[in-house]
DNA sequence: TCAAATCTTCAAGAAATCTTCAAAATCATT
DNA sequence: AATGATTTTGAAGATTTCTTGAAGATTTGA
């Protein structure tokens, strides 16, 4: 679900973090040399985990730095225990801040709290065949690049790909896609079909298959 | 600098809230009652704390509830220590947890780590596509030279350029950037869009993208 | 209050999209 | 392979939605 970068200088906490985190399907990025996370590019992450005791360079310090730069939730992990500690680590702009040791369903209640927190403020869509479709948006995306669809044609493409692998017929597809209609409307699926088609193939995708007789299917 | 509602059964406990929030000029509101709470109207709160236990309604059910209808932070405020109840309230939404008893400064600590990821989101000027909006002045700037917007201009850009990547009816864009209106506010906003969009041009820029058939989104 | 700036309305022209239609291609069955 | 049914395709016309310019209404500032 989100990229998560974890820094700490204990190689068997990373690991642990590490195996916890991708039970929830998080892209983790573990880092145990402190001083190289000042020069990383912070920005693909969508929340940072960080050790407050480290060697070399302190942790308060490293969230002040990242903080300049980026403005992910940024969690600290640490044996301290002491309540002026956590004030000086929220204090920074951190936004929690979780003390070692923590039961492993803390934690992942906790990251995935913040990153609910950034998911609801960003619009919804869902994937499929490698096609995004923003539901808001109206808009479908294929490797980061958007797909040109009129809204008729997306319409029509996000009704296939969200009942994938079942049959519609023609005027299925448009009552379902438009209000409804009993007029010569399978001609009007089929022109767009084929545009759809047409705009697809520019990514080398042909995923709406035709069903002889009935209708069209994504696949 | 943030209205807070807390809930509590505990009037000792509300009143000991209200003192510590009070030291950072926070504008308190207490409910003792929880069922009261249920028809409150939430959206002039920038945070909420909340009690688990309490009687009559469950907190993690009112957390439930408010989530429905509202998005600012939820802090929960328990005597529970179990780590079970922790990931139980934060997976329903809840944004923090802190277990009584707690330290005073902890509590201001988080409440305001919680808020200034509010703010974070509201600085007095942001950037982007080569834009700077500045905020309080209501003036954008590209290449250190100010770009001449009226304010209504200017506002339908900043709405825009804010929620850069997103699509907006010609009604979203009034009635966010305007009060309300059920009028033909339709054609106002594509005059300004078309303005706008001229004074850019000078700039060389053309960042507001029509989407056929939907509204306007800034790229 | 008056003038200037800004906002709103409106309608004509332009652009994008949707629909229709018929010829060509494809498929299933004999 | 021939036939009839179904689908694809391209192009043209109809429709819907934008853009634009200009004029009237409103607000602002001196």
């Amino acid at each position: 679900m989100a990229h998560i970068l974890v820094v700490d200088d204990d190689i068997a906490m990373l690991q642990l973090v590490r195996r916890v985190l991708e039970k929830d399907q998080h892209l983790v990025t573990l880092q145990s040399n402190a001083k190289a996370v000042t020069e990383m590019d912070f920005s693909k992450f969508g929340l940072i985990l960080l050790d407050v005791m480290m060697p070399e360079i302190d942790g308060f310090d490293l969230c002040n730095q990242i903080r300049d730069r980026v403005d992910c939730p940024i969690i600290f992990l640490t044996a301290k225990t002491q309540e002026s500690e956590i004030v000086q680590g929220l204090g920074l702009g951190a936004d929690d801040y979780i003390t070692k040791p923590f039961g492993t369903n803390e934690l992942r209640a906790r990251v995935n709290a913040h990153l609910r927190r950034d998911v609801r403020e960003k619009r919804n869509s869902f994937s499929i065949s490698g096609v995004i479709f923003h539901l808001n948006a109206k808009e479908a995306e294929i490797n980061s690049k958007k797909v040109p669809l009129t809204k008729s044609e997306y319409e029509i493409c996000e009704y296939l790909a969200r009942h994938h692998g079942q049959t519609f017929t023609r005027e299925q597809i448009y009552e379902a896609v438009f209000g409804f209609d009993g007029e010569s409307d399978s001609s009007v699926i089929s022109t767009h079909v084929k545009n759809i088609r047409g705009k697809l193939a520019e990514f080398h995708l042909s995923t709406i298959e035709t069903i002889w007789g009935v209708g069209y299917k994504w696949v």
